[in-house]
DNA sequence: TGTATAACATACCGGCCGGTATGAACTACA
DNA sequence: TGTAGTTCATACCGGCCGGTATGTTATACA
């Protein structure tokens, strides 16, 4: 384990190749289906490299939520809302531009937080809790540009801006979800205007 | 295979109680991670006498989804709504009823169609078709009973009853996802609430 | 320059899992 | 009552998978 506090370019290169391998491969499969195997063929990675890096199959898992879905969703769903003072147009904005780049095969991936969410939440808690963290700081994002929306008038007064937070991320989740299993680029479009709607619905 | 068509009581018995035991075991682990040997010890019933009545695994799954999944779907959350003109209190009574009912295990295992969905859509494309086919019935008896209650003068006429009816499944199968991770029945009801809201803004 | 340690590489292992082969008991029916 | 098919029961198998033991090379540093 690199514990030292020098790290060289090339052992962190090694690892976030395995990490990125890891994360397509629990993206496609689920971290259950998931094969070592594969993730190590997928690369020119050997096991040994692997276990050096990471005691466990599982923490490779926590790893992949820790330092890449946490990152993600922080940078494509966050950020953005909070670098302008009309969140509803900012998150329009991200769900339009977030379905005009994907693909066929992210569909058929599904959201790979909400897949590990579904698949690992009543097995292991550790999963559970790292998962959890990452939705609480999405919300929490949300409700924060709401707030600020509704000081600056861009948003209605009498929304609680807690429940509709929720509200918003269950629904992107669920019309994930749903284009996934139907493999819909349409599904996904039609369900996307519902909650732009339902945004929309939330201005004075 | 019993394709005779004398079907004796007792065989019809093996077979549902292989079934419903599978269903529960793939409840709490997933398709990928259920066991025969966990699903056969939870039960009387040997390796021979399952594997007299489902060929494979896999076969076992796809009749869980046929003949339970999609008949709760059906009694649960369909017919409800085809039994009155006022599709939108309906619904609202079928959320408050489940979210009586609900135990905490349930909320850690989450919904079972939504599970299998995110599980095995990209994975196995007969899951796939069977559980769109599940969704598709569901989201049509909301499609009828919205469009009865626009006739009856219960629902608006402006709304568009696909997407709506799609957008409602989304952000329930949402809901129940948020609060499967979040092990948090506080976390359904808020989510489940917002829903409920959604639905009033529907009326004229 | 010697040496400790990091950074891998290779070979191997036990366990569980889905699936099968075989046979026994029971049942329906001629 | 003989017999054919159903309904299981038991024992076993090959395969893959996560994990480990051990060896080798490169690197940092005293």
């Amino acid at each position: 384990m690199p514990s030292t506090a020098k790290n060289t370019e090339q052992e962190l290169a090694t690892r976030q190749v395995i990490l990125e391998a890891a994360y397509e491969e629990i993206h496609a499969r689920g971290f259950q289906g998931a094969s070592l195997s594969k993730i190590l063929s997928s690369t020119n990675v050997t096991k040994g490299a692997l276990y050096h890096y990471f005691p466990t199959k599982i923490e490779l898992g926590y790893a992949v939520v820790d330092e890449i879905l946490a990152e993600h969703i922080q940078q494509m769903w966050v950020q953005p809302l909070l670098e302008t003072d009309d969140p509803i147009t900012a998150f329009k904005n991200i769900i339009l531009q977030s379905g005009g780049e994907i693909t066929e095969e992210d569909i058929q991936c599904g959201c790979p937080l909400n897949n590990l969410a579904q698949e690992m939440a009543p097995i292991d808690e550790g999963f559970r809790s790292r998962v959890e963290a990452v939705y609480r700081s999405w919300r929490k994002g949300i409700e924060k540009a709401l707030l600020c929306g509704q000081e600056k008038g861009f948003v209605k007064k009498e929304v609680n801006v807690v429940s509709v937070a929720t509200m918003i991320v269950a629904s992107l989740e669920g019309c994930m979800g749903l284009a996934k299993n139907a493999q819909s680029k349409k599904v996904l479009f039609q369900c996307g205007q519902s909650v732009i709607d339902y945004l929309e619905s939330l201005r004075p």
